[in-house]
DNA sequence: AATTAGCACTCGATGACCGAGAGTGCTAAA
DNA sequence: TTTAGCACTCTCGGTCATCGAGTGCTAATT
């Protein structure tokens, strides 16, 4: 499919204006645009020419033109021109970013609610281990003759824990033997082979009659499982009520509701790991709910195993460029944030003689 | 404000078939759900002296009546008869609570889309400690010359821990050294208390020039202040869009809006600690924003100093004597699973033996 | 004194109708 | 190939009449 330079600009400014106002746009306001370079009655055979191949669509005879799904695709794939984050919004996200004191609010959170706010569309924001997690090491720590405290270092360089209270005492001295038993036994070993046959062998080895092996290994496979999961949230769903697409509340809530549900969010178009922004228009939505919405994504490198993902969902009407700016952005900036082992550690005095400390769990 | 018997009736009449049906209630109506025993213009004159009282408003001359805020009120104090909730209802609550694996998701997502979703109104849950959080118990565990693991139990039962890298190796005796001196000196402190002086008094202590002493302390004084913190969570909030009153989309959006700003929710109407369900309607909210909603919040006991709250915020149109039931089921059980230090252990084999987990940290 | 039947009246909702305006496609001339 | 001109289409907003639900008032009844 060649183009016209001409069909290309027209096609270009029809985007951008249909983007900024929501109104079909006409060939005379694509005249002006062009600079009045032409005619309007030209534009208009351009036009007509230009949706018989399918990227415009009429809403109705006598209404403009507006982009289709297959418009918007050439447009962001052709004929968009990269842009660059105003330096306000770069101070903000920075500010953001590196401003963060480990608040009780998680740092999904915070990204989701920062990309919605700079986007003005619903974002969202996810985690996830790739790759297979296991136990570095194993502690026992005992706390009083009924309570102790499993404390587990993950490959993944996050470390879980919990409190365990038994009704029965039990003595202080069988924790030394069986954490220096799962230290041999269970590390490195991933969740799918912790077996019962696994279990009652170290039970028989540790002649466990009071079932602590059993308590354990129960929460060691939990904890395992956790850690591969994935942790997702959504910001900033109302923004799509002031759009003039999602006025029909029907249609708003549907979506809404779509985005709300966690399960359904980890089947969002995914962006392969070339680090490059995937975005996903209309009808190339898998999901129906969002056959007339798009989706902006770009993944995150969250250290260690852990993988990220930003997005946002808005109309086909959307700014892809700007969007795109400030996902790869907020992303690189993440990356960064995350990654980097030389990060500062916050909230100490002496930056320069203390590394770096892990964020991103718990 | 004396009542007649009457006009109790056709107030709870009136307020009953609007909760219903979301449409001005004409005397007629009244007629058949009093059961035809008086004339419509009987119940018309009633009407109007209900009126004059302000228990009822007219949208427009010949319109049937709304109940205004007084009437919702008169009827919530003395009218509504309290409702239990269904066998259905029930079991799902008490499969969602009790069969919690400690997922990704925390408890307080699911308490808030458990709530929404049976009352069908957007809910929010938090949860925050009361009283003074401080250490209990310390400590470090050595992972390599560059790492250790830090571990505190806190006064209120739960752990927290943090993995710590540093750019600098340590000798790992120092390690023992640090956890005793901090036991002795960071135990029962409240986070205010941990000052500067105090810090470097411990350095000086322990000989510490590679800053050791105020990575840890500054750890310290982070998980105190983020054990205190309050989380919530607000989930269904798309729930709104259904609700005839909330068709006006600008209307809806600006309680979303609200609703998602989690500075907000902390200021939403608190019931006291007696346990009882706290109604606010209408203008008697204090924000703005919740002028013409409802809003109905319980607590719950979360275990240790924990407080936590569940709330759903609807139309002044609400049921309420459902919603309150909601709410005070579901509350009541998980101030069960929560505080009950008999709760079963999850995913482990031998029951009887074995006592309980903490749950609800991490 | 309270209740009721009857009736005129009010007011929103619904739908038909109409004109204005924006935009198109087509044709014929440049 | 481009353009001016023109008839045509379709939406949008406003006006108008009609319909019906519901009211308040009055006069008769219990």
């Amino acid at each position: 499919m060649q183009l016209s330079e001409r069909k290309k600009m027209i096609l270009r400014s029809v985007v951008e204006m249909y983007v900024k106002a929501a109104e079909p746009v006409g060939s005379k306001a694509v005249v002006e645009a062009l600079g009045s370079t032409v005619s309007s009655a030209t534009v208009r055979s351009e036009m007509a020419e230009l949706e018989s191949m399918g990227l415009l669509e009429q809403p109705h005879t006598s209404a403009g033109r507006i982009p289709s799904s297959a418009g918007y695709r050439l447009y962001v794939n052709q004929l968009m021109q990269s842009q660059d984050v105003s330096r306000d919004d770069a101070s903000v996200i920075n500010s953001a970013l590196y401003t963060r004191t480990t608040e009780q609010t998680n740092l999904l959170d915070e990204v989701g609610s920062l990309t919605s706010r700079l986007t003005t569309y619903p974002a969202y924001a996810m985690a996830s281990s790739t790759g297979i997690v296991s136990i570095a090491r194993f502690d026992l720590i005992y706390v009083d003759s009924y309570s102790f405290i499993i404390v587990a270092l993950l490959s993944n360089d996050t470390v879980k824990n919990k409190l365990v209270h038994l009704t029965t005492p039990f003595n202080p001295q069988i924790l030394a033997k069986i954490s220096s038993v799962f230290n041999a036994s269970f590390t490195g070993v991933p969740e799918e082979r912790i077996t019962a046959t696994l279990i009652s062998a170290t039970e028989r080895a540790l002649s466990d009659r009071i079932g602590l092996v059993a308590v354990i290994a129960g929460f060691v496979i939990e904890l395992l499982v956790e850690a591969k999961s994935v942790g997702a949230r959504v910001s900033g769903a109302a923004n799509l009520l002031s759009l003039p697409e999602y006025r029909d509340v029907d249609k708003a809530q549907k979506i809404i509701r779509y985005l709300s549900d966690a399960g359904e969010l980890a089947r969002l178009p995914s962006p392969d790991m070339t680090g490059e922004i995937k975005i996903t228009i209309g009808a190339e939505n898998l999901a129906d709910e969002l056959r007339d919405s798009s989706v902006v994504a770009v993944r995150y490198d969250a250290g260690g195993d852990m993988q990220g993902l930003i997005g946002v969902v808005g109309p086909t009407r959307m700014d892809y460029s700007k969007v795109a700016a400030h996902l790869s952005y907020i992303a690189g900036g993440l990356s960064r944030l995350l990654a980097n082992t030389n990060a500062l550690p916050r909230a100490i005095t002496k930056p320069n003689e203390i590394g770096d400390e892990n964020i991103g769990e718990n």
